[in-house]
DNA sequence: GAATGGCCCGGCTGC
DNA sequence: CGGGCCATTC
């Protein structure tokens, strides 16, 4: 509950369960709920006109203050719910600010723009295609279609991809695309890399020959139309759509605004260019996405664009315990550029902070089911429970470790599934069904299932389409007449079934609800039967997946008709390609597992975050980290530490196995900067016997990591306590329910076995030695032969 | 001309 | 560990 002055728009007393289904009312009427706001909190909510910036601190209810904000200005200030525009940075974020809204003001809620900027960007490049160049069907590229029509561009330009690598050119393109710049912008002029500029050229011309956008067109199209001139020889479309986006919103709200880029901030403020209604919220010390065109200065010098801003600090943490508040703000600290602001909590002490060092990274995954165990028996239920980590390949380990021990877990991002091959694939014949332009689709299916269409014959058509500003449909639709096409007969001849084919599909589609054209696709293409006619069991997972694919689509539409829209293909398909990696996060009792970026704006009762070394978090590669890029290795510590609600165990390994090597690890620097009161340290037997025996390292590479060990945590915790008993390998078995086999019998494939060492396994297959042994394989620790007289019925 | 298997290089974070 | 490229085989 929480405490403080309610003032002005705040003062009411409708009661939290009336929420419902209701008119627009005063807000005496609207069950802002029972809840008191903070006087800071309510100044927000009540502040109504002209440019608001709040900074809000990690947990300092700023999600509320949007809410109620919106709330405010539908309910006592009479401003059209259509008329107003919130900004989040997930569609998760998005779909739930609705929902509450919905709650507080009935069905009218639905009336709101709610929306990422880029799922909004979409919805109004809809409304206006024309003004872009494009048709209302368009798709949206994903970074690998961006990278296959890059790739082509700088081929068909002759470039060598050793000069210009396509991931680099693209980069450098989004680069420029995030600050608004095309490729004839003036200040290119003095760009002297022509080839660079002649392939961003041809990349825009190939997506719009393609009826597509990247991410970045999707803001910038909106952009560019907001900027629209008659004097600039823009359309008159241009110009209708200008005027209709530019006095389209009356209040302008956004979300993480510390990670919006250039053209995202331009953006905003063209749409409050008459009204000035823009308000801003975030925080600077959250600002984790640099690397990908965020610009922390726009929050930092929001100020300075708006001198008349009215500026807000929300500076109390109602979500976490003092310890963590205090370790997480130690950990900000050596940040040398924020704005300043004093984050306080009035919450219990809690525990302290665990830190514990394990030998490895096997080790350290022990650590983190021991923890949860630990949890759980003290009544944290799954779902409140998360495993951060800096980067992916950190998870598998982890995963291996948890489903040892059956412990139920989601993995959020990571090997995302509508990247998978055969997913990939239906959807590009999806997208294709759409919009025929897309090349990049249709390069994809033209010999997917193979129909004897082979490289070259796709290089021959392409080349003849791209000779004629054309897709590869158009092409294919001029076959007979095309000249300077040289394929042979057969070739021809199958170009033209597989036109019949995708001819065929677009006339049966019409009408259909997406499911169904998805079921129509997966037949008459063949592909359903020829992953059957595979027969293996890698084909029956993809066969699965497809299953899958269709159930997502019934969720979509599910969400579709709860925002009041009907279903289509096209809706699906931009889901798909805009959806972020928590959106589809479960709400099921479940541990979940994920980057520290994917952590942004979530909290849990128990946060472990793993893989506290130095090389990971701060992660770097060759080149030590510059300043910019330590203060957001910095920031995205202080992101981690300030997820935790009530307990915090940081882990870190004394030797890491990533990417393919192993390497000594030094603790975190971060984690030195965390206060001696608040942490308590703990190590694993297997990592004081590295300390001490010391047996399998060479001191002489080594003594840099003996070094760092004994100072980086340089706060002498209270004593050192054994984060296990010794002999205990931390795969915990359950020794009652299992029975040991006899001398004489030996388990059969694939059953599953429990060792004392490497915890449940299932064997792979029985060898003789002079003694029974099968070889097994134990997850996290992979194969391993193992005497019989070990193991025991799991 | 198409299909498949091996090999080498590069590998973060993500709308 | 996977994707892209090349060589081999049909």
């Amino acid at each position: 509950m929480w405490r403080g002055h309610a003032r002005s728009a705040c003062e009411t007393k409708a009661g939290e369960g009336e929420a419902g289904d209701r008119g627009m009312g005063g807000l005496n009427d609207v069950s802002m709920a029972q809840s008191e706001l903070n006087p800071p909190q309510a100044e927000a909510v009540a502040y109504v006109h002209g440019p608001l910036l709040v900074f809000a601190g990690a947990g300092s209810g700023k999600t509320r203050v949007i809410t109620y904000r919106i709330a405010n200005l539908v309910a006592n200030e009479g401003v059209m719910p259509w008329r107003i525009l919130a900004v989040t940075f997930t569609n998760k974020a998005a779909g739930e600010m609705r929902a509450r809204l919905e709650e507080m003001l009935g069905s009218v809620a639905r009336d709101l723009w709610v929306g990422t900027f880029h799922a909004t960007c979409a919805k109004f490049l809809r409304l206006y295609p024309e003004a872009t160049s494009r048709s209302k069907n368009f798709v949206i590229y994903d970074s690998s279609d961006q990278k296959a029509v890059i790739t082509r561009a700088l081929r068909d330009l002759g470039l060598d991809d050793r000069s210009y690598p396509p991931k680099q050119v693209l980069a450098r393109i989004h680069k420029l695309k995030q600050e608004g710049r095309g490729p004839h912008d003036p200040s290119l002029d003095k760009e002297r890399d022509k080839p660079f500029k002649d392939a961003y050229a041809r990349y825009e011309l190939a997506l719009q020959a393609a009826n597509a956008f990247d991410f970045e067109d999707l803001i910038v199209g909106v952009v560019r139309i907001l900027e629209a001139s008659a004097d600039g020889g823009d359309s008159t479309d241009a110009l209708r759509a200008k005027e209709a986006l530019e006095s389209k919103f009356d209040f302008v709200l956004v979300d993480e605004f510390q990670d919006t880029n250039a053209i995202q901030y331009r953006l905003l403020k063209r749409l409050t260019s008459t009204t000035r209604n823009l308000c801003v919220v975030g925080d600077d010390d959250q600002s984790i996405y640099r690397w990908r065109g965020a610009d922390v200065r726009n929050i930092r010098g929001f100020r300075r664009d708006y001198p008349d801003a009215k500026v807000i600090k929300l500076e109390q943490n109602y979500r976490s315990t003092k310890r963590i508040v205090a370790s997480a703000l130690a950990v900000i600290a050596p940040s040398r550029t924020r704005e300043p602001k004093e984050l306080w909590t009035s919450n219990v002490d809690g525990s302290p902070i665990r830190v514990i060092a394990a030998a490895d990274e096997r080790d350290e995954a022990a650590c983190v089911v021991r923890a949860i165990r630990d949890a759980a028996d003290a009544g944290i239920a799954r779902r409140e429970i998360a495993v951060f980590y800096r980067v992916h390949a950190q998870s598998r380990v982890l995963e291996e470790a948890l489903r040892s021990v059956n412990i139920p877990y989601q993995i959020i991002g990571g090997a995302k599934f509508y990247e998978r091959a055969e997913v990939k694939d239906i959807i590009a014949y999806l997208r294709v069904l759409v919009n025929p332009k897309s090349d990049v689709d249709m390069m994809r299916i033209i010999n997917t299932p193979a129909r004897g269409i082979g490289a070259t014959t796709v290089e021959r058509i392409a080349a003849v389409a791209s000779m004629r500003h054309a897709s590869i449909f158009e092409a294919l639709a001029n076959l007979e007449h095309l000249e300077g096409l040289s394929v042979g007969t057969a070739p021809r001849k199958r170009l033209g079934q597989f036109r019949e084919l995708i001819n065929g599909l677009i006339a049966e589609s019409t009408g259909l609800a997406p499911a169904e054209v998805l079921r129509m696709v997966l037949e008459k293409s063949g592909y359903r039967s020829a992953l059957k006619d595979e027969n293996t069991a890698e084909a029956d997972a993809r066969l699965e997946n497809l299953a899958e694919l269709e159930g997502s689509m019934h969720d979509y539409a599910v969400e579709a008709e709860a925002r009041g829209e009907e279903p289509t293909l096209e809706g699906f398909l931009e889901r798909v390609t805009l959806q972020s990696d928590t959106d589809s996060m479960s709400e099921a009792s479940k541990v979940t597992l994920m980057t520290v970026h994917s952590a942004k704006g979530l909290e849990y009762r128990l946060v472990l975050l793993t893989g506290m070394e130095e090389s990971i978090f701060p992660y770097r590669r060759q080149e030590p980290l510059g300043h910019e890029e330590m203060d957001e290795e910095r920031r995205l510590a202080y992101v981690a530490v300030t997820r935790a609600r009530e307990h915090l165990v940081v882990t870190h390994a004394k030797a890491r196995q990533i990417f393919g090597t192993t390497r000594l690890e030094v603790p975190s620097r971060f984690l030195g900067d965390f206060p001696a009161h608040c942490i308590e340290q703990h190590e694993t037997p297997a990592a004081r016997g590295l300390r001490e025996g010391g047996r399998w390292i060479d001191r002489s590479i080594n003594h840099d990591f003996v070094r760092d060990w004994t100072r980086a945590p340089k706060a002498a915790a209270p004593a050192v306590h054994d984060a296990h008993d010794p002999g205990d390998r931390y795969i915990e078995i359950d020794a009652e329910a299992s029975q040991p086999y006899d001398d004489v019998e030996s388990p059969a494939r694939g059953t599953n076995v429990l060792h004392p060492k490497f915890g449940r396994g299932e064997v792979l297959n029985v060898v003789h030695a002079s003694e029974p042994a099968v070889v097994a394989f134990f997850p996290g620790w992979g194969e391993k032969k193992v005497l019989v007289k070990f193991l025991k019925r799991a």
